[in-house]
RNA sequence: GGGGUCGUAGUUCAGUUGGUUAGAACGCCGGCCUGUCACGCCGGAGGUCGCGAGUUCGAUUCUCGUCGGCCCCGCCA
């Protein structure tokens, strides 16, 4: 037997018992005399004491043990001397005195140590793995994901869903993010599509007769990576049938209140806000506001339309808006900072950052003079403007406006340090458009995805203002990170049909690529609708961790790498020969 | 595809306004040490300064390129 008991399990419950534990070396303190060990098992640590007078070979042995070395150790549960006892270690009253060791494998020096507080570059972590993975503080996170997906699984369990598995090896689609693809050596010159969801095989489930679906599940997306973003990445996946959107927020809204109290101790707000999407634009600048602080947009156009200010003015005329926001007690940022500040609003596609100061006497800045006093009392009055604020405008088309307020909102946000990390704050986004208008394609593309059923009463629209439609969809936003959205689908194959018309999508290419969707949806679809959480996200949120890589156990690199394995890689040529694959260019050796 | 940033012992970093022998801490190796827990003390080893080219009498330092890590834009139904 390896061993009777975890080494940081042991308590005085089992003072003068004999133990056998099994671990790593996590350090050694060699007196010449006595030695002591720490010895680490994934419960924690516990510290084993060699004694000549008690062995003096198992003594002579321990001189030789060295960090990461697996061993196991026989010896007798003691408490420790009177003053000696580690308030730090929860194993610190008691001690193994040890009467016989065997190593069962030696290790190499490890290329970092095996601490929680050492910090040590990502790409080396990422090449030994297996190593980080050791740390503690590294392994609570994957206790956290643990806890998370069994709390989530049992709330959908007690909630009547059924977890079904749907096919990795599945059909490419247009729409949407690339597929990763898999030549299929059966069928020579096709291929696979790995899921970039399960999208449409949980509504196939649905017209099934399942009713209430579920899968925590992972995803693939062939494109560029992000702190947030990884080729592979897990979904909490589900569906519901006979079911409208409030009821599906409902009992989201009680899984998420259900899972954050039990794995994190966490009481969100009762019920979580809700916003429109057109709120949210509006009053953040962003469909996932980060609502946990002020600096709120406020609208400025009829004010911009009665001033002298040309730039104002011109992009009012040509159907812009102008819009601003009260960067409190900014007065007292240099010209260099303001600058900077109209370097970042550039780089987002603004023109230019109109800028006033709030002083006692009112507002100044080189651009009062194109208004009214009594105007520059409504601006300051708009934006709440106290003497030490600094007051920002951006004019330009409704979305650059948008984007570039947003993004300095959230910036304006962290630096000066109005985000209190340990406030949670949830956010139903709703009603977002069906479609949007794609310049560079020159086609509407779908906002959700081409399968969101609009609202009923604006279904006339599609015809007359498509861009009009809005979707009975929503997305769940916490903090500012999108951690999930769904949709009621659409369950009549007309409409889908004439949403796939509108998407620009061919009636050969409708059937080709969703044909079986289509037909499925003439066989009694049930009304039907879901949602799907981005799971990394969410423990990486509750683990207040910025990267979702700090939460998957093996992550790649912003280049899709695998520092570990070095996947991926070339491969046999005879492989690609039975694929009927050839490659067009030699690529670089590695 | 684009912008930014970083790359110096095993690790985390400092440094070099271009110049003989590139430093610290931790780690590692050896010795001493019977109550430590970041043990202590003494000694030691360890470097293609990411890679390549250019400028120069001389490049880790300057220039260009390249590779890689990270952050961001595009992209991500």
């Amino acid at each position: 037997m390896f061993r009777t008991h975890y080494c940081g399990k042991i308590t005085k419950a089992e003072l003068d018992e004999e133990v056998t534990l099994s671990g790593w070396v996590h350090r050694r303190r060699d007196h010449g005399g006595v030695t002591f060990i720490d010895l680490r098992d994934r419960e924690g640590l516990v510290q084993v004491v060699f004694n000549p007078q008690l062995s003096e070979t198992v003594h002579q042995q321990a001189h030789g043990l060295r960090s990461e070395y697996v061993i196991q150790v026989t010896g007798k549960v003691a408490l420790r001397l009177e003053g000696t006892e580690n308030t730090s270690l929860s194993t610190g009253e008691i001690e193994i005195h040890v009467s016989d060791l065997v190593i069962l494998n030696p290790s190499k020096t490890p290329p970092f140590l095996i601490e929680d507080e050492e910090e040590v570059s990502e790409s080396l972590r990422l090449k030994y793995r297996y190593l980080d993975l050791r740390r503690a503080s590294v392994q609570q996170h994957f206790i956290l994901r643990h806890q998370l997906s069994q709390a989530v699984r049992q709330f959908l369990n007690d909630n009547n869903f059924l977890e079904a598995d749907t096919p990795y090896l599945t059909k490419s689609t247009p729409e949407g993010a690339r597929d990763f693809l898999v030549p299929s050596r059966l069928n020579p010159g096709t291929f696979y599509a790995l899921p970039q969801s399960p999208q449409l095989f949980k509504q196939i489930l649905m017209i099934s007769g399942f009713d209430r679906y579920y899968q925590v599940v992972r995803c693939f997306r062939d494109e560029d990576l992000r702190s947030d973003r990884q080729p592979e990445f897990t979904q909490i996946d589900l569906e519901m049938s006979f079911v409208d959107q409030e009821e599906i927020l409902t009992l989201m809204e009680k899984m998420i209140l259900k899972v954050f109290s039990e794995v994190q101790s966490l009481q969100l707000p009762e019920p979580f806000p809700r916003l429109t999407f057109q709120e949210a634009m509006d009053r953040f600048g962003s469909d996932k506001p980060d609502t946990r602080f002020g600096l709120e947009l406020k609208d400025l156009c009829d004010i911009a339309r009665r001033s002298d200010f040309k730039v104002f003015r011109t992009v009012l005329e040509k159907g812009g808006k102008v819009k601003g926001l009260n960067a409190k007690a900014c007065a007292k940022l240099s010209r260099k900072e303001i600058e900077n500040l109209t370097d970042e609003a550039m780089s987002r596609g603004a023109k230019g950052l109109a800028w006033m100061k709030v002083s006692d006497i009112g507002l100044e800045a080189p651009i009062t003079k194109f208004f009214k006093p009594e105007l520059l009392e409504e601006i300051r009055k708009t934006l709440e403007g106290e003497a030490g604020d600094l007051l920002l405008f951006v004019a330009d088309k409704e979305q650059v406006v948008y984007d570039v307020l947003g993004s300095l909102r959230l910036s304006l946000g962290k630096r000066l340090n109005l985000i209190d990390s340990s406030v949670f704050q949830p956010l139903w986004v709703t009603d977002f458009p069906l479609l949007a208008f794609d310049g560079t394609e020159k086609r509407h593309v779908a906002i959700h995805h081409p399968f969101a059923a609009p609202m009923d009463e604006d279904l006339p629209l599609l015809e007359s203002d498509p861009l009009k439609v809005r979707a009975q969809a929503y997305d769940l936003v916490v903090n500012g990170v999108e951690l999930g959205g769904g949709s009621i689908r659409i369950h009549k194959q007309e409409i889908q049909s004439k949403v796939f018309e509108l998407l620009g999508i061919s009636k050969e290419d409708a059937d080709s690529k969703f044909g079986f969707l289509l037909e499925a949806l003439q066989y009694g679809a049930p009304p039907h609708g879901g949602i799907a959480f981005g799971f990394d996200r969410m423990v990486a949120l509750l683990a207040g961790v910025e990267s979702i890589r700090e939460v998957i156990p093996f992550p790649k690199t912003q280049k899709g790498i695998c520092l570990m394995t070095d996947a991926p890689s070339d491969v046999d040529p005879l492989q690609l020969k039975e694929l009927y694959i050839k490659k067009e260019r030699a690529i670089k050796a590695p």
